[in-house]
DNA sequence: TAGATTGTTAATCGATTAACAATC
DNA sequence: TAGATTGTTAATCGATTAACAATC
């Protein structure tokens, strides 16, 4: 089987922005090459189990002796994730967690540009960080405008259903929801939840079991 | 086997939140029994899935021609997940982002007291909806004092390490890192990153799939 | 009762781990 | 060369799906 052109799973796919991650952070360090056997240890994973990932996605095989070559592996998974191929995504609440996550710079890295914010309230428009944040009325128009692709969900609870269903009208086929609230879309509609308590009380228990 | 005795697969565990999510929904709008089928349909899983998830966690069977009684359901799975165990967090870096989980209310319900927050630079010392934020050189004494269990890192990139550091230093054996960095930490010390950027990303190619 | 719905056992599928040959 | 490291094939393990019996 030949590098890089097998079928991916899906595990191995989940994987591949953490080992993103960790390859920037050796790069930036200066590392040129690393061996399965080192990524395995710092990452918490088998060396094996590495070895396996990175042929299934790296177009040219690792060196015995050296390992593999860290920005030749950089490349081929930005490529294989698809941070090349460019996005615009939207945000829909203006709130704190909107106002912060619109500020943030680093969507820029993986192939997204958020280009705006939009809040129900007239009091929240306006700007943050040199973006607009614009009255919900205009959604659709934009969305249909500059061909969004994926909204950022940020309303209270309260109001997440009906946002929700702002967006889908806008033909947005993506949602990352922060509300934590069970959204129900038609079918061929993304929706990911990403609930920051959930997150924070599974690693409590990871933690607590040590005990 | 008996309901609620048998050992829970990991899989299983990690669909937990959802189910609390989609009955709370459901239970909001008065809906006292469920039926696996229609939870399989509303969540996008398959109903014998749902059945055996269930079976594992609930004290008491289903009833045939019925479904699941929601309340009960719900108790079961808050117990199961541990949400009924308080545990102290901290956040460590009062930016954007910091300020609005400090600000976020929706933690209680999870078992989790966000009980203050710290950052380095003494502008930001002061305090956020009713909540304080230290200077980091009391993050010890804090952590020591309230027995907190997890410390939420949204730093930018270039401090992540540091305050990691600080974080283990003071105790604290769990992180969730909003930081776009792989983190170093000692053996036993959890860690779960929370890419903003990646879950993004991830959304856009499920959606991009269907063109 | 009849029918909807549950729970369980067996079969399939997918992912990880173990063992070993290939390579620089 | 010798040794570290890779890639692959086979074996194990775990999770999902399919088929069916049990129950209210």
């Amino acid at each position: 089987m030949k590098h890089g052109e097998a079928a991916v799973s899906k595990a191995t796919e989940s994987r591949m922005p953490a080992y993103l991650r960790y390859l920037k952070g050796e790069a930036g360090k200066g590392v040129e090459y690393v061996s399965s056997a080192a990524i395995a240890k710092d990452m918490g994973l088998s060396a094996v189990g590495v070895r396996k990932d990175l042929a299934l996605v790296s177009s040219r095989p690792g060196k015995p002796r050296f390992g593999f070559e860290i920005k030749l592996l950089i490349e081929d998974i930005e490529k294989f994730l698809g941070y090349h191929r460019w996005a615009n995504a939207v945000i829909v609440g203006a709130g704190g967690l909107g106002r912060a996550i619109l500020a943030y710079e680093g969507f820029e890295n993986y192939g997204i540009h958020v280009i705006a914010a939009f809040d129900a309230s007239p009091a929240k428009v306006g700007a943050v960080g040199g973006k607009p944040v614009y009255p919900m009325e205009q959604l659709k128009e934009i969305a249909r405008r500059f061909s969004v692709r994926v909204a950022i969900l940020t309303v209270p609870r309260s109001a997440a259903q009906e946002a929700c269903d702002e967006i889908v009208a806008a033909g947005i086929g993506a949602i990352l929801n922060f509300a934590p609230v069970h959204l129900h879309v038609p079918e061929g509609i993304a929706v990911r939840y990403e609930d920051l308590a959930v997150s924070l009380a599974a690693l409590c228990g990871e933690g607590a079991e040590d005990q």
